[in-house]
DNA sequence: CCATGTCGTTGGTGTCACCAACAATATCAG
DNA sequence: CTGATATTGTTGGTGACACCAACGACATGG
C-alpha cells in the first residue's frame, strides 16, 4: 500500500472502517437488513415510542432518511406509526413485538462480526482499543 | 447516543471514521481537491510513472475512478498520460512539477488534520493507537 | 393573532466504492 | 500462426450513506 499514507492516523482509520464496512454490510446483507433499520430498531428499543424526529436524533440519522427506512420497517412489521395524541405534527413509531425480535436477531449477527473484526486483537488490547478510540470518537460530539 | 452501539467496536470506528472523514473533506475542500486526487499523486510519487491499472492498484480506487480522477489531474496540469511505448493498452501516467508541488501542499493540509484528529490522545496513547489500529487494518489486507 | 419553529415528506446533491460491458491490445497454448 | 484468454482504459451505470432545501401541516410563545 502507500507508504504515504500508512502513517496516517486518519487512513489507518478509513482502512479499519473499510474492514468493518465490508464485514457489517455483508452480515446485513445475509441477515436481508441495513445498518440504518437496526439503528433505528435500537433506538425505539432504548427510549420507548418517539416521533420520527426524535428516533433519528437519538439515532443519529437525518429525518429525510428515517422517513424512507421507516416505510421499509412499517412494511416489514417491525415498527407502527400512529399519530401522536397531543402533538398533529408528529407521528408516534413503536416497536412490535415481531420488531423487538427483529433487533434481537440483528444483535446476534452484530455480536458476530465484532468478534469477527476484533479477532487480530487479544482481550487488553481490546480494552485499549476501545477507550483510545472512544477518546476520539467523542471529540466533537462528546455529550 | 445509543448504549446498544457503545460497547460495539465497529459502531466506534464508525464515529471515528466520520469526525475523519469530516476534519478531511473540510480540509481537502478548502484546498481544493480530494482524498482521490491526493491518493493518486501519492502512488505516482512513490512508485514512479505507472499505468492507469497500477495507480489504481497501489492506491486502493477502481480503475473506472481512475479515470475520472485522472482527467481532472490531467486538466489542473498535476499528471500527464502518454501511450505506454511497449503496451498498446496501457497510458503510462507520470507526475508534473506542478504536481509534486501540489501533493506537497496537500501534504501539509494531511498532516494539520492529522494533529487535529489526534488532539484527544497523548504521545504514548497516539503509539497504541497506531499498532493497535495497524492489526486491525492489515487483516484482510497484509500483504 | 402573529411570528417562529418543528414535524414528516419529497426530491434533490455529492462522495465513495463498486460492477458490467466494450473495443483495443497482449499474451499464452497448441 | 492461430485461437482462446486476459488486461487496459473508458463509459455508464448501481447502491449506500450523509446531507440539504423546501413544502404544508401543525404548535407554541409573545
Amino acid at each position: 500500500m502507500l507508504k504515504r499514507l500508512h502513517g496516517r492516523a486518519t487512513w489507518l482509520v478509513n482502512l479499519a472502517q473499510s474492514r468493518s464496512h465490508t464485514l457489517l454490510s455483508e452480515a446485513f446483507a445475509e441477515a436481508g437488513s441495513r445498518p440504518y433499520h437496526y439503528r433505528i430498531l435500537a433506538a425505539l428499543e432504548q427510549a420507548g415510542p418517539l416521533s420520527q424526529a426524535e428516533a433519528g436524533r437519538l439515532s443519529g440519522i437525518d429525518r429525510s432518511d428515517v422517513t424512507v427506512a421507516l416505510e421499509a420497517l412499517d412494511q416489514a412489521g417491525f415498527t407502527e406509526r400512529q399519530p401522536h395524541p397531543s402533538d398533529g405534527r408528529k407521528k408516534l413509531v413503536r416497536l412490535t413485538a415481531s420488531g423487538r425480535r427483529e433487533l434481537a436477531r440483528l444483535d446476534t449477527v452484530l455480536e458476530d462480526v465484532q468478534t469477527r473484526f476484533l479477532a487480530p486483537l487479544n482481550a487488553s488490547e481490546r480494552q485499549q482499543f476501545f477507550t483510545l478510540v472512544r477518546k476520539i470518537a467523542d471529540e466533537g460530539a462528546p455529550e
